[in-house]
DNA sequence: TACGGAAAAC
DNA sequence: GTTTTCCGTA
Protein backbone atom coordinates (compact mmCIF):
# COMPACT_ATOMS: atom_id res chain seq x y z
CA UNK A 1 0.00 0.00 0.00
CA UNK A 2 1.47 3.04 -1.13
CA UNK A 3 1.82 6.08 1.68
CA UNK A 4 -1.12 7.70 2.19
CA UNK A 5 0.12 11.05 1.95
CA UNK A 6 2.83 12.23 -0.99
CA UNK A 7 5.81 13.70 -0.08
CA UNK A 8 7.60 16.36 -1.89
CA UNK A 9 10.62 15.44 -2.67
CA UNK A 10 13.25 16.65 0.20
CA UNK A 11 10.95 14.74 2.38
CA UNK A 12 9.01 17.70 3.86
CA UNK A 13 5.19 17.08 3.64
CA UNK A 14 3.51 19.61 1.34
CA UNK A 15 0.17 17.79 2.40
CA UNK A 16 -0.37 16.71 -1.52
CA UNK A 17 -2.01 13.37 0.16
CA UNK A 18 -1.54 10.57 -2.61
CA UNK A 19 -3.90 10.46 -5.68
CA UNK A 20 -4.87 6.47 -4.22
CA UNK A 21 -6.17 7.93 -1.45
CA UNK A 22 -9.53 8.98 -2.41
CA UNK A 23 -10.94 9.61 -5.80
CA UNK A 24 -11.79 13.22 -6.84
CA UNK A 25 -14.84 14.90 -5.57
CA UNK A 26 -15.63 16.11 -8.89
CA UNK A 27 -18.28 14.58 -10.65
CA UNK A 28 -19.45 14.67 -14.29
CA UNK A 29 -19.09 18.33 -15.48
CA UNK A 30 -21.46 18.75 -17.40
CA UNK A 31 -22.67 22.87 -18.54
CA UNK A 32 -25.27 24.10 -21.10
CA UNK A 33 -22.61 24.84 -23.36
CA UNK A 34 -20.32 21.72 -22.47
CA UNK A 35 -19.97 18.56 -20.91
CA UNK A 36 -17.18 16.07 -19.51
CA UNK A 37 -17.64 13.04 -17.98
CA UNK A 38 -16.10 12.83 -14.80
CA UNK A 39 -13.48 10.88 -15.71
CA UNK A 40 -12.10 13.71 -17.16
CA UNK A 41 -11.54 14.63 -13.69
CA UNK A 42 -10.65 11.31 -12.37
CA UNK A 43 -6.43 11.07 -11.44
CA UNK A 44 -7.34 7.41 -11.54
CA UNK A 45 -8.64 7.85 -15.39
CA UNK A 46 -5.35 8.15 -16.69
CA UNK A 47 -3.41 5.23 -18.56
CA UNK A 48 -0.74 4.93 -16.70
CA UNK A 49 -0.82 7.18 -14.16
CA UNK A 50 -2.36 6.98 -10.96
CA UNK A 51 -1.97 10.68 -10.45
CA UNK A 52 -3.75 13.38 -12.06
CA UNK A 53 -2.65 14.37 -15.30
CA UNK A 54 -2.16 17.80 -16.60
CA UNK A 55 -4.88 17.53 -19.05
CA UNK A 56 -7.20 16.56 -16.36
CA UNK A 57 -6.15 19.65 -14.36
CA UNK A 58 -6.52 21.38 -17.49
CA UNK A 59 -10.39 20.73 -17.75
CA UNK A 60 -10.88 21.07 -14.10
CA UNK A 61 -9.72 24.48 -14.14
CA UNK A 62 -11.58 24.75 -17.94
CA UNK A 63 -14.56 23.94 -15.98
CA UNK A 64 -14.31 25.90 -12.86
CA UNK A 65 -15.59 29.62 -13.46
CA UNK A 66 -13.44 31.10 -10.83
CA UNK A 67 -10.59 30.34 -12.99
CA UNK A 68 -12.02 31.92 -16.34
CA UNK A 69 -9.27 34.55 -16.01
CA UNK A 70 -6.88 32.29 -16.30
CA UNK A 71 -7.67 29.91 -18.53
CA UNK A 72 -10.68 29.36 -20.25
CA UNK A 73 -12.35 28.51 -23.18
CA UNK A 74 -11.94 30.03 -26.30
CA UNK A 75 -12.47 29.97 -30.04
CA UNK A 76 -13.14 26.29 -31.49
CA UNK A 77 -14.73 23.74 -29.70
CA UNK A 78 -11.96 22.31 -27.15
CA UNK A 79 -9.91 25.43 -27.95
CA UNK A 80 -8.96 27.54 -24.97
CA UNK A 81 -6.25 30.06 -24.24
CA UNK A 82 -3.94 30.25 -21.17
CA UNK A 83 -4.88 34.12 -20.04
CA UNK A 84 -2.10 33.50 -17.19
CA UNK A 85 0.27 31.41 -18.03
CA UNK A 86 2.15 31.63 -14.73
CA UNK A 87 -1.03 31.06 -12.80
CA UNK A 88 -1.86 28.32 -14.08
CA UNK A 89 1.56 26.73 -13.83
CA UNK A 90 1.64 28.37 -10.36
CA UNK A 91 -1.78 25.93 -9.94
CA UNK A 92 -0.20 23.36 -11.17
CA UNK A 93 2.82 23.56 -9.34
CA UNK A 94 0.14 23.55 -5.92
CA UNK A 95 -1.82 20.64 -7.51
CA UNK A 96 1.60 18.88 -7.82
CA UNK A 97 3.87 20.23 -4.56
CA UNK A 98 5.88 21.32 -7.30
CA UNK A 99 6.25 24.62 -6.15
CA UNK A 100 8.98 25.41 -8.96
CA UNK A 101 6.86 24.55 -11.45
CA UNK A 102 6.29 27.47 -14.66
CA UNK A 103 4.96 27.83 -17.49
CA UNK A 104 8.14 26.67 -19.45
CA UNK A 105 8.24 23.35 -17.59
CA UNK A 106 3.81 23.10 -18.00
CA UNK A 107 3.90 24.15 -21.49
CA UNK A 108 6.57 21.03 -22.10
CA UNK A 109 4.13 18.65 -20.53
CA UNK A 110 1.21 20.22 -22.70
CA UNK A 111 3.44 19.64 -25.48
CA UNK A 112 4.09 16.20 -25.09
CA UNK A 113 0.85 16.13 -25.25
CA UNK A 114 1.19 16.46 -28.96
CA UNK A 115 2.67 13.26 -29.86
CA UNK A 116 -0.59 11.61 -27.67
CA UNK A 117 -3.10 13.86 -29.69
CA UNK A 118 -4.57 14.68 -26.75
CA UNK A 119 -3.69 18.47 -27.24
CA UNK A 120 -2.41 20.29 -29.90
CA UNK A 121 -1.39 23.90 -30.07
CA UNK A 122 -3.08 26.59 -32.03
CA UNK A 123 -0.76 28.14 -33.74
CA UNK A 124 -0.60 31.54 -33.73
CA UNK A 125 -2.58 32.57 -31.03
CA UNK A 126 -0.44 32.65 -27.99
CA UNK A 127 -0.87 30.16 -25.28
CA UNK A 128 -3.90 28.94 -27.18
CA UNK A 129 -4.44 24.58 -27.24
CA UNK A 130 -6.75 22.82 -28.20
CA UNK A 131 -8.46 19.54 -26.91
CA UNK A 132 -8.53 16.66 -29.40
CA UNK A 133 -11.76 15.03 -27.19
CA UNK A 134 -11.91 12.28 -29.54
CA UNK A 135 -9.02 11.59 -28.41
CA UNK A 136 -10.16 11.75 -24.73
CA UNK A 137 -13.10 10.05 -25.71
CA UNK A 138 -11.50 6.70 -26.75
CA UNK A 139 -9.16 6.93 -24.17
CA UNK A 140 -11.62 6.95 -21.44
CA UNK A 141 -14.23 4.51 -23.05
CA UNK A 142 -12.71 2.07 -24.09
CA UNK A 143 -15.33 -0.28 -23.60
CA UNK A 144 -17.60 1.31 -26.09
CA UNK A 145 -18.04 -1.45 -29.05
CA UNK A 146 -15.74 -0.06 -31.71
CA UNK A 147 -17.14 -2.46 -33.96
CA UNK A 148 -20.60 -0.54 -33.47
CA UNK A 149 -19.23 2.53 -34.36
CA UNK A 150 -17.80 2.08 -37.85
CA UNK A 151 -18.00 6.16 -38.03
CA UNK A 152 -15.78 6.40 -35.23
CA UNK A 153 -13.64 3.99 -36.69
CA UNK A 154 -13.26 5.34 -40.12
CA UNK A 155 -12.84 8.87 -39.01
CA UNK A 156 -10.40 7.63 -36.33
CA UNK A 157 -8.55 4.49 -37.09
CA UNK A 158 -8.81 3.66 -40.50
CA UNK A 159 -7.05 6.91 -42.42
CA UNK A 160 -10.19 9.18 -41.53
CA UNK A 161 -8.72 11.63 -39.56
CA UNK A 162 -6.25 12.76 -42.44
CA UNK A 163 -5.66 16.12 -40.17
CA UNK A 164 -2.85 15.46 -37.85
CA UNK A 165 -4.73 17.42 -35.11
CA UNK A 166 -7.66 14.33 -35.59
CA UNK A 167 -10.41 16.21 -35.88
CA UNK A 168 -13.11 16.12 -33.53
CA UNK A 169 -15.44 13.20 -33.54
CA UNK A 170 -18.62 14.31 -35.65
CA UNK A 171 -22.12 14.34 -34.39
CA UNK A 172 -22.47 10.68 -36.71
CA UNK A 173 -19.36 9.13 -34.68
CA UNK A 174 -20.79 10.12 -31.47
CA UNK A 175 -24.30 9.08 -32.37
CA UNK A 176 -22.37 5.82 -33.06
CA UNK A 177 -20.77 5.78 -29.79
CA UNK A 178 -23.35 6.50 -27.68
CA UNK A 179 -26.07 5.39 -29.38
CA UNK A 180 -28.11 4.33 -26.10
CA UNK A 181 -28.19 7.45 -25.11
CA UNK A 182 -31.40 8.94 -25.20
CA UNK A 183 -32.02 12.47 -27.44
CA UNK A 184 -33.72 15.29 -25.72
CA UNK A 185 -34.28 18.56 -26.18
CA UNK A 186 -33.50 21.25 -23.51
CA UNK A 187 -35.99 19.83 -21.38
CA UNK A 188 -34.25 15.88 -21.10
CA UNK A 189 -31.85 15.21 -19.16
CA UNK A 190 -29.22 13.18 -20.06
CA UNK A 191 -29.39 10.94 -17.62
CA UNK A 192 -33.45 10.50 -18.14
CA UNK A 193 -34.36 7.50 -20.75
CA UNK A 194 -36.17 8.16 -23.67
CA UNK A 195 -40.05 7.32 -22.13
CA UNK A 196 -41.27 6.44 -25.13
CA UNK A 197 -40.41 3.88 -27.31
CA UNK A 198 -36.96 3.39 -28.25
CA UNK A 199 -36.14 4.10 -32.00
CA UNK A 200 -34.10 5.94 -33.61
CA UNK A 201 -34.72 9.32 -32.38
CA UNK A 202 -34.85 8.19 -28.87
CA UNK A 203 -31.94 6.12 -28.67
CA UNK A 204 -29.82 8.95 -29.87
CA UNK A 205 -27.23 10.72 -27.51
CA UNK A 206 -27.68 13.90 -26.69
CA UNK A 207 -25.29 15.46 -29.02
CA UNK A 208 -24.53 18.80 -27.09
CA UNK A 209 -23.44 16.72 -24.42
CA UNK A 210 -20.08 16.94 -26.23
CA UNK A 211 -20.33 20.05 -28.01
CA UNK A 212 -17.14 20.09 -28.21
CA UNK A 213 -16.87 16.57 -30.17
CA UNK A 214 -19.18 17.80 -32.85
CA UNK A 215 -17.76 19.18 -35.93
CA UNK A 216 -20.65 20.32 -36.71
CA UNK A 217 -21.81 22.56 -34.22
CA UNK A 218 -21.01 26.46 -34.39
CA UNK A 219 -18.08 27.59 -32.35
CA UNK A 220 -18.47 28.94 -28.87
CA UNK A 221 -17.05 32.34 -28.32
CA UNK A 222 -17.18 32.34 -24.19
CA UNK A 223 -16.67 30.01 -22.06
CA UNK A 224 -18.81 26.69 -22.10
CA UNK A 225 -19.55 27.28 -18.38
CA UNK A 226 -21.14 30.81 -18.99
CA UNK A 227 -23.48 29.28 -22.18
CA UNK A 228 -26.85 29.35 -21.17
CA UNK A 229 -28.93 29.66 -18.23
CA UNK A 230 -26.81 27.78 -15.58
CA UNK A 231 -27.38 27.73 -12.15
CA UNK A 232 -24.54 28.93 -10.53
CA UNK A 233 -25.94 27.22 -7.19
CA UNK A 234 -26.53 23.75 -6.81
CA UNK A 235 -29.77 22.98 -6.22
CA UNK A 236 -29.09 20.15 -4.16
CA UNK A 237 -26.62 19.16 -1.85
CA UNK A 238 -25.22 15.98 -1.32
CA UNK A 239 -26.32 12.80 0.16
CA UNK A 240 -23.58 13.14 2.64
CA UNK A 241 -24.09 16.81 3.42
CA UNK A 242 -21.60 17.64 1.77
CA UNK A 243 -20.79 19.52 -1.67
CA UNK A 244 -17.56 19.73 -2.83
CA UNK A 245 -17.86 22.66 -4.69
CA UNK A 246 -18.99 24.53 -1.64
CA UNK A 247 -16.07 26.15 -0.40
CA UNK A 248 -17.03 24.81 3.24
CA UNK A 249 -16.31 21.10 2.03
CA UNK A 250 -12.67 21.93 1.41
CA UNK A 251 -12.26 23.93 5.12
CA UNK A 252 -9.02 22.36 4.19
CA UNK A 253 -8.39 20.60 7.68
CA UNK A 254 -6.56 18.40 6.11
CA UNK A 255 -4.55 20.81 3.72
CA UNK A 256 -4.55 23.88 5.17
CA UNK A 257 -1.97 24.86 2.44
CA UNK A 258 -3.96 24.20 -0.15
CA UNK A 259 -6.39 26.18 -2.00
CA UNK A 260 -9.99 24.35 -1.91
CA UNK A 261 -11.65 22.86 -5.22
CA UNK A 262 -10.62 20.04 -6.88
CA UNK A 263 -7.77 21.37 -8.01
CA UNK A 264 -5.94 20.85 -5.22
CA UNK A 265 -5.06 17.57 -3.69
CA UNK A 266 -8.93 15.82 -4.02
CA UNK A 267 -8.82 13.70 -1.18
CA UNK A 268 -10.57 15.14 0.89
CA UNK A 269 -14.08 14.52 0.14
CA UNK A 270 -16.48 11.93 -0.16
CA UNK A 271 -16.41 9.77 -2.98
CA UNK A 272 -19.38 11.44 -5.77
CA UNK A 273 -19.62 7.76 -7.30
CA UNK A 274 -21.96 7.34 -4.54
CA UNK A 275 -24.08 9.74 -5.51
CA UNK A 276 -23.25 9.35 -9.09
CA UNK A 277 -24.28 5.78 -9.16
CA UNK A 278 -27.37 6.24 -7.48
CA UNK A 279 -28.52 8.35 -9.87
CA UNK A 280 -27.44 7.56 -13.19
CA UNK A 281 -28.53 4.93 -15.19
CA UNK A 282 -26.02 3.52 -17.31
CA UNK A 283 -26.47 4.94 -21.05
CA UNK A 284 -23.96 2.47 -22.35
CA UNK A 285 -24.66 -0.98 -20.94
CA UNK A 286 -26.21 -1.76 -24.25
CA UNK A 287 -23.44 -1.11 -26.19
CA UNK A 288 -21.26 -3.46 -24.25
CA UNK A 289 -21.07 -7.31 -24.61
CA UNK A 290 -23.11 -9.31 -22.43
CA UNK A 291 -19.62 -10.48 -20.62
CA UNK A 292 -18.66 -7.13 -19.98
CA UNK A 293 -21.38 -5.74 -18.13
CA UNK A 294 -21.89 -6.27 -15.00
CA UNK A 295 -18.14 -6.98 -13.75
CA UNK A 296 -18.40 -9.84 -15.98
CA UNK A 297 -15.23 -9.73 -17.22
CA UNK A 298 -12.11 -9.14 -15.25
CA UNK A 299 -10.62 -5.74 -15.56
CA UNK A 300 -7.05 -6.46 -16.93
CA UNK A 301 -3.11 -5.51 -15.57
CA UNK A 302 -1.73 -2.59 -14.22
CA UNK A 303 -1.20 0.16 -16.40
CA UNK A 304 -4.36 1.11 -17.26
CA UNK A 305 -5.32 2.62 -14.19
CA UNK A 306 -8.03 4.83 -14.75
CA UNK A 307 -10.60 3.46 -16.80
CA UNK A 308 -12.36 1.92 -14.30
CA UNK A 309 -12.99 4.17 -11.96
CA UNK A 310 -14.42 6.69 -14.80
CA UNK A 311 -16.69 3.56 -15.32
CA UNK A 312 -18.92 1.64 -12.94
CA UNK A 313 -18.35 -2.23 -13.08
CA UNK A 314 -16.29 -1.55 -15.91
CA UNK A 315 -18.67 0.60 -17.84
CA UNK A 316 -18.57 3.65 -19.11
CA UNK A 317 -20.72 6.20 -17.97
CA UNK A 318 -21.31 9.63 -17.66
CA UNK A 319 -22.03 11.80 -14.39
CA UNK A 320 -23.44 14.52 -12.90
CA UNK A 321 -22.36 18.34 -13.54
CA UNK A 322 -20.23 19.98 -11.03
CA UNK A 323 -21.28 23.69 -9.96
CA UNK A 324 -18.15 25.32 -10.12
CA UNK A 325 -19.97 28.66 -9.55
CA UNK A 326 -20.42 27.34 -6.14
CA UNK A 327 -17.30 27.73 -5.10
CA UNK A 328 -17.76 30.53 -2.72
CA UNK A 329 -13.95 31.36 -2.54
CA UNK A 330 -12.95 32.76 -5.41
CA UNK A 331 -9.12 32.84 -7.18
CA UNK A 332 -8.02 35.61 -5.46
CA UNK A 333 -9.40 34.47 -1.89
CA UNK A 334 -8.06 30.86 -2.98
CA UNK A 335 -4.57 32.26 -4.39
CA UNK A 336 -4.10 34.59 -1.30
CA UNK A 337 -3.57 37.67 -4.27
CA UNK A 338 -0.20 35.79 -5.19
CA UNK A 339 1.35 36.05 -8.45
CA UNK A 340 4.29 34.35 -10.09
CA UNK A 341 6.15 36.93 -11.67
CA UNK A 342 9.04 35.24 -12.73
CA UNK A 343 9.11 32.29 -15.59
CA UNK A 344 12.46 30.76 -14.37
CA UNK A 345 12.40 29.96 -11.00
CA UNK A 346 15.25 30.56 -8.71
CA UNK A 347 15.52 27.69 -7.10
CA UNK A 348 15.26 29.88 -3.87
CA UNK A 349 13.34 27.42 -1.68
CA UNK A 350 10.93 29.26 0.51
CA UNK A 351 10.74 32.07 -1.96
CA UNK A 352 8.05 31.07 -3.94
CA UNK A 353 6.39 34.47 -4.65
CA UNK A 354 3.24 33.17 -5.90
CA UNK A 355 2.53 29.89 -4.05
CA UNK A 356 0.62 31.80 -0.98
CA UNK A 357 1.42 31.78 2.66
CA UNK A 358 0.25 28.31 3.03
CA UNK A 359 2.27 26.38 0.48
CA UNK A 360 5.23 28.55 1.02
CA UNK A 361 5.00 27.55 4.55
CA UNK A 362 4.93 24.23 4.20
CA UNK A 363 7.77 24.17 0.86
CA UNK A 364 9.85 26.66 2.72
CA UNK A 365 12.31 24.42 3.70
CA UNK A 366 11.75 21.30 0.86
CA UNK A 367 15.24 20.84 -1.31
CA UNK A 368 13.64 19.95 -4.62
CA UNK A 369 14.33 17.10 -6.79
CA UNK A 370 16.17 17.19 -9.44
CA UNK A 371 17.63 20.84 -9.27
CA UNK A 372 20.61 21.57 -10.44
CA UNK A 373 22.87 18.99 -9.18
CA UNK A 374 23.51 15.51 -11.04
CA UNK A 375 22.36 17.32 -14.32
CA UNK A 376 24.60 16.52 -17.17
CA UNK A 377 25.37 18.97 -19.33
CA UNK A 378 23.00 18.91 -22.60
CA UNK A 379 25.77 17.91 -24.67
CA UNK A 380 26.47 14.75 -22.28
CA UNK A 381 22.98 14.07 -22.05
CA UNK A 382 22.50 13.39 -25.58
CA UNK A 383 23.49 10.32 -27.60
CA UNK A 384 21.23 8.57 -25.32
CA UNK A 385 19.06 6.07 -26.99
CA UNK A 386 16.20 8.29 -28.56
CA UNK A 387 12.99 7.86 -26.80
CA UNK A 388 9.89 7.03 -29.13
CA UNK A 389 7.72 9.79 -28.83
CA UNK A 390 4.90 7.80 -30.09
CA UNK A 391 4.83 5.28 -27.61
CA UNK A 392 1.39 6.19 -26.84
CA UNK A 393 -0.44 3.13 -27.46
CA UNK A 394 -2.27 3.03 -25.02
CA UNK A 395 -3.97 6.69 -26.17
CA UNK A 396 -4.28 6.17 -29.36
CA UNK A 397 -6.73 3.02 -29.38
CA UNK A 398 -6.25 1.90 -25.72
CA UNK A 399 -6.73 -1.75 -25.44
CA UNK A 400 -10.47 -2.26 -24.77
CA UNK A 401 -9.82 -4.62 -21.96
CA UNK A 402 -6.56 -4.24 -19.67
CA UNK A 403 -7.89 -1.51 -17.13
CA UNK A 404 -7.88 -1.71 -14.06
CA UNK A 405 -8.59 0.47 -11.30
CA UNK A 406 -4.89 -0.67 -9.87
CA UNK A 407 -1.70 -2.09 -10.17
CA UNK A 408 -1.21 -5.90 -9.33
CA UNK A 409 0.98 -4.23 -6.32
CA UNK A 410 -2.16 -3.12 -5.06
CA UNK A 411 -4.26 -5.41 -4.99
CA UNK A 412 -5.73 -4.49 -2.34
CA UNK A 413 -5.89 -1.03 -2.62
CA UNK A 414 -9.85 -0.72 -3.54
CA UNK A 415 -10.83 -2.78 -0.65
CA UNK A 416 -8.35 -1.09 1.55
CA UNK A 417 -10.57 2.25 0.42
CA UNK A 418 -13.57 0.86 0.82
CA UNK A 419 -12.53 0.21 4.01
CA UNK A 420 -11.56 3.29 4.63
CA UNK A 421 -14.34 5.22 3.15
CA UNK A 422 -17.56 3.90 4.34
CA UNK A 423 -20.31 4.41 1.58
CA UNK A 424 -18.31 5.19 -0.99
CA UNK A 425 -17.69 1.63 -1.74
CA UNK A 426 -19.90 -0.08 -4.30
CA UNK A 427 -17.42 0.91 -7.61
CA UNK A 428 -14.17 0.83 -5.59
CA UNK A 429 -14.25 -3.02 -6.01
CA UNK A 430 -14.48 -3.43 -9.78
CA UNK A 431 -10.97 -3.96 -9.70
CA UNK A 432 -11.49 -7.05 -7.48
CA UNK A 433 -11.62 -10.53 -9.31
CA UNK A 434 -14.81 -11.47 -9.92
CA UNK A 435 -16.50 -8.88 -9.14
CA UNK A 436 -19.95 -8.78 -9.80
CA UNK A 437 -21.29 -6.20 -9.79
CA UNK A 438 -24.62 -5.17 -11.84
CA UNK A 439 -25.29 -3.29 -14.81
CA UNK A 440 -25.92 0.00 -13.73
CA UNK A 441 -28.25 -0.09 -16.51
CA UNK A 442 -30.02 -2.09 -13.75
CA UNK A 443 -30.32 1.00 -11.06
CA UNK A 444 -33.76 2.76 -12.20
CA UNK A 445 -33.68 5.90 -14.33
CA UNK A 446 -33.82 9.25 -12.39
CA UNK A 447 -36.72 10.90 -12.39
CA UNK A 448 -36.08 14.60 -12.86
CA UNK A 449 -39.34 16.94 -13.68
CA UNK A 450 -37.15 19.96 -13.49
CA UNK A 451 -37.98 22.47 -16.22
CA UNK A 452 -33.81 22.63 -16.52
CA UNK A 453 -33.23 19.21 -15.90
CA UNK A 454 -30.95 18.92 -18.84
CA UNK A 455 -29.29 21.74 -17.79
CA UNK A 456 -28.95 20.29 -13.43
CA UNK A 457 -27.69 17.29 -12.50
CA UNK A 458 -30.28 14.95 -11.19
CA UNK A 459 -31.12 15.91 -7.66
CA UNK A 460 -30.44 13.23 -5.30
CA UNK A 461 -32.12 12.60 -1.79
CA UNK A 462 -31.51 15.64 0.34
CA UNK A 463 -29.54 14.92 2.92
CA UNK A 464 -32.19 15.08 5.66
CA UNK A 465 -33.23 12.01 3.82
CA UNK A 466 -32.29 9.09 4.78
CA UNK A 467 -30.19 7.04 1.72
CA UNK A 468 -32.97 4.28 1.62
CA UNK A 469 -35.35 6.81 0.17
CA UNK A 470 -33.93 7.08 -2.88
CA UNK A 471 -34.34 3.92 -4.68
CA UNK A 472 -30.88 4.41 -6.69
CA UNK A 473 -29.38 4.91 -3.67
CA UNK A 474 -30.66 2.24 -2.09
CA UNK A 475 -29.90 0.00 -4.73
CA UNK A 476 -26.54 1.17 -4.09
CA UNK A 477 -26.39 0.95 -0.86
CA UNK A 478 -27.78 -2.52 -0.89
CA UNK A 479 -25.34 -3.82 -3.40
CA UNK A 480 -22.44 -2.28 -1.42
CA UNK A 481 -23.42 -4.59 1.56
CA UNK A 482 -23.68 -7.25 -0.78
CA UNK A 483 -20.22 -6.77 -2.27
CA UNK A 484 -19.04 -6.48 1.50
CA UNK A 485 -20.62 -9.60 2.34
CA UNK A 486 -18.66 -10.90 -0.71
CA UNK A 487 -15.53 -9.90 0.20
CA UNK A 488 -15.96 -10.78 3.73
CA UNK A 489 -16.77 -14.60 2.16
CA UNK A 490 -14.11 -14.46 0.01
C1' DT B 1 6.93 32.14 -27.76
C1' DA B 2 7.18 27.65 -29.11
C1' DC B 3 9.33 23.31 -29.98
C1' DG B 4 11.41 19.15 -28.77
C1' DG B 5 15.62 16.26 -27.09
C1' DA B 6 17.36 14.31 -23.12
C1' DA B 7 17.51 12.55 -18.65
C1' DA B 8 15.87 12.32 -14.21
C1' DA B 9 12.18 12.19 -11.04
C1' DC B 10 8.03 10.44 -9.68
C1' DG C 1 4.10 6.01 -18.21
C1' DT C 2 3.96 10.79 -17.12
C1' DT C 3 5.93 14.83 -15.62
C1' DT C 4 9.77 17.70 -14.36
C1' DT C 5 13.83 19.87 -15.39
C1' DC C 6 17.05 21.89 -18.36
C1' DC C 7 18.38 23.67 -22.45
C1' DG C 8 19.41 24.43 -27.51
C1' DT C 9 17.09 25.94 -31.43
C1' DA C 10 13.83 28.38 -34.42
Amino acid sequence: MRAHRRRCSGGMDCNCVSDLLLTPPVPALWTPGIAFPDWAYKPESSPGSRQIQLWHFILELLQKEEYQSVISWQGEYGEFVIKDPDEVAKLWGLRKCKPHMNYDKLSRALRYYYNKRILHKTKGKRFTYKFNFSKVVLVNYPLLDMASSPFLLQNHFNGGSAAPDCSPLTPEALQSLFPRLPESGRGTSLFDRVATAPGPEGDKLRLDTFPFLSSAAPCYSKPPSLLGPYPRNPPFDYPWGFNPYLSGAFSLNNCPKLPPGSLYPSHFYPNPLQTSLGQLPHPFSSLLPPGEVAGGRERGAAGQTGVTNGTAGGQPRLCLPPYPGALSLGRTDILNGGSVGERRETNTPGTEPGLGLGLGLGLGGMVLGGGAGGRQSPSERRGGVKQDPESDSDLEITDLSDCSSDNDNEPDFSITKETRLSGRSQILVEGKKGGALPPLSSLPPPVSSHPLKSLVPLTPPPPSLPLTLSPSMALVERHRETETLKLIHS
